[in-house]
DNA sequence: AAAATAAAAGAGTTTTTTATCCTTTTATAT
DNA sequence: ATATAAAAGGATAAAAAACTCTTTTATTTT
């Protein structure tokens, strides 16, 4: 469905979501070991989603990563979007790139029900409503 | 959501479904044209699904690829499955192996029914379904 | 100001997926 | 029987995705 960097970006700002929802940071190390990711490959994911806004970081001793009001109020398909792209919410379910409404593949207006409806789900899932002292630490590990 | 594999797979199964429906068989070179795929590259796919009887074919002259009454029984799920594995039907969003109904991960429910339309889609879809003359020509390739 | 700390950035490496090539086997027609 | 056409199989190459390591930059603490 999504890429495994794409999972670990959902999973990693989950982790964010709820280890700092009372403020503060927190840091690649734990995070990788929350969400069970490696360390350098989560580390640029995040780069990556900060450099787009989707999450803030500083750095030096205190450092590490959070979210703003903004990022909050992302939702997980914001997220998905930024690591893989819209095509799972937009493209072909066959890989025709040429498949619209007016120029169908078999299988279109089926399809197109599923991914609306992923897509409403994805939006409807807040990043700020992911801050619940859940489990986390069985959670979100592999 | 689906491999490259897979897409082609697909297509592949549909645009023989289509060819073959009054009888007689349609050859490697022809459906990579139909499908806009890689030539050697769809053989070996067809290749994997002969043996998985999900397709059949004969050598020789006159030879290529058909479906028979069991093949053309299968559905679109049955080539998903064939080609990807079950995990999009059973994985978990996130990519936790060990979330379940009993320990789930955040988004864990609302995949479920996303999941499970995907599924009873892809079920439904039969590949005997896909012989009406529809404009192949255009529709699979790209 | 210097040292320590933590993320950012950049430059690899490894693994997996996708794609190609070439040889062998098998079925059919002549 | 022989020639031919087509799939099967094995081996390799290219591209993309996943992962690792090193250096740089910013920040804080002393």
């Amino acid at each position: 469905m999504f890429s495994k960097t794409c999972e670990y970006a959902v999973r990693a700002v989950i982790f964010i979501a709820q280890q700092t929802k009372d403020g503060g940071k927190v840091g690649i190390r734990d995070i990788a070991k929350g969400i069970d990711s490696p360390e350098y490959f989560i580390a640029k994911i995040l780069q990556e989603l900060s450099r787009k806004g989707l999450l803030q970081s500083t750095k030096g001793p205190n450092g590490g990563f959070y979210l703003d009001k903004t990022a909050m109020k992302h939702s997980l398909a914001d997220i998905v979007k930024a690591v893989d792209g819209d095509n799972i919410f937009l493209g072909c379910g066959l890989g025709l790139k040429q498949c619209s409404e007016s120029h169908p593949c078999p299988i279109h207006h089926e399809f197109k029900k599923i991914r609306k409806q992923l897509a409403q789900m994805l939006e409807k899932a807040k990043v700020g409503t992911f801050t619940a002292e859940l489990e986390v630490q069985t959670f979100l590990r592999r």
